[in-house]
DNA sequence: TCCGAATTGCTTGTATGCAAGAAGGTATAC
DNA sequence: GTATACCTTCTTGCATACAAGCAATTCGGA
């Protein structure tokens, strides 16, 4: 009997098929990451439409999610903007991410099994030389290691809401690698970290985690301000 | 000359006008919490524009948040199905909360000025009598309960996520109350939450807290599977 | 020159039209 | 009776058309 039937639905490979609305969403993102659209600005969805040759319709649904995540306000019968930097804001999601990355080591130092964490020290645990020294590469990598802490722990939730209060922060994140030596610190903190976890050393691995972020914090804090007024300038140059 | 003018402009409420794809929103939300819609259902844009009077845009908009937020799947050109039980994801929505809960409640020990918690107080430390009764009434109070715990603590972030994790699992939380003495507990506990709250024992209200979810989610997967199919034939009755 | 009111253009919200593609039923070959 | 291929119907994704309302601009008047 061969049921060679395509009955295999669950098997069928989820085709890379990037919607407009998809592409759309990625295409604003990056601009305003990239600042070149800047707090404060406004637009309309006829604009977005024809810089991206498309229709109104996968730009809207693509600055509604936006604007629910945050990035966009948009005005009855007048138009869009981008949200203006609020700093309690970012305060506020680096206190956010600090309480998740807690719990999250918090429960690594009490499991049993720890699939990955041996990868993530392989990657972290390495002498000078093989650092990277590139800003954009590091500020990746840097997400990608507290990123890959949360999804080890286990908790799908957790990570998935982590991963949008990353996604929240990384464009003010970025502006802080551009300091080399911040990128040798992370890589210092990070070391410690992992020892300390993979030590099941609790306190010691909430204490270097939060003085980690504390820190990260505390620069972001002290550079932003003539940070984005240099992007802003850069942009109108 | 007759000033018949309908000129009442000026008093024409200045109502948050809800737009189509809100209501839609709400609707079709209602309708998975009343289990009007069961998971694993499967359904069409135009079925639901139809039952909503409406047109398939703002209902599209309404089920694409509804996608995002957890409750909904869309198949390319096959049609829309709402997301069956992941136990699994319930229990990472509750231990979310906890996180998040315990944060705050830690905070809120140590903040010297905590306004709200006396309205709080007011509200929960009563006697038997004047206890709700009600189901449902219970449950949005309970809810209300952890919200403004959480939003006291001061940090704007955590209140959202926290709220929208408390929307994601309110659908299973309500079964939880039906039953009576799972109310009285409720009082009971929250009660004692607030009491070493406001005796800033840290440790304690944590203790307190800790227990207190974990009971409810225990609760819950005791009854879960049970309800639901009640639920369910209710429906189909 | 200054001020006010009507108007016109532009904006979003909503409705509708169209096309590519998937699912299921049906007819046909064997 | 069984399996296969076609075909009809229905689905979403996107484009376009229309409606209601805000805001700047322009025109008129003093």
């Amino acid at each position: 009997m061969m049921t060679r039937t395509s009955t295999a639905m669950q098997e069928v490979v989820i085709a890379p098929e990037p919607s407009l609305a998809e592409t759309a969403y990625a295409q604003i993102k990056a601009s305003l990451f990239d600042f070149e659209l800047l707090p404060g600005d406004r637009f309309s969805e006829t604009e977005v439409a024809a810089r991206l040759k498309m229709s109104r319709t996968p730009v809207r649904d693509a600055l509604y999610r936006l604007e629910r995540e945050g990035y966009l306000r948009v005005h009855l019968r007048v138009g869009w903007s981008v949200r203006p930097f609020d700093f309690k804001s970012f305060e506020d999601f680096y206190d956010l991410r600090l309480i998740l990355e807690e719990a999250s080591v918090t429960k690594l130092c009490e499991m049993p099994e720890r699939e990955g964490l041996d990868a993530l020290a392989a990657q972290w645990l390495v002498p000078a030389t093989d650092r990277i020294a590139d800003s954009r590469d590091a500020s990746a990598l840097d997400e990608a290691f507290h990123m890959q802490l949360v999804a080890i722990a286990g908790n799908v939730e957790v990570a998935r809401f982590h991963r949008e209060v990353t996604e929240r922060i990384r464009i003010i994140r970025r502006l802080d690698f551009t300091q080399r030596h911040r990128i040798e610190a992370t890589y210092e903190e990070h070391g410690k970290i992992l020892r300390a976890i993979m030590r099941r050393r609790v306190e010691e691995a909430n204490r270097l985690l939060r003085s980690h972020i504390i820190a990260s914090k505390a620069e972001v804090r002290k550079i932003t301000m003539h940070r984005l007024y240099t992007a802003r300038s850069a942009q109108h140059a």
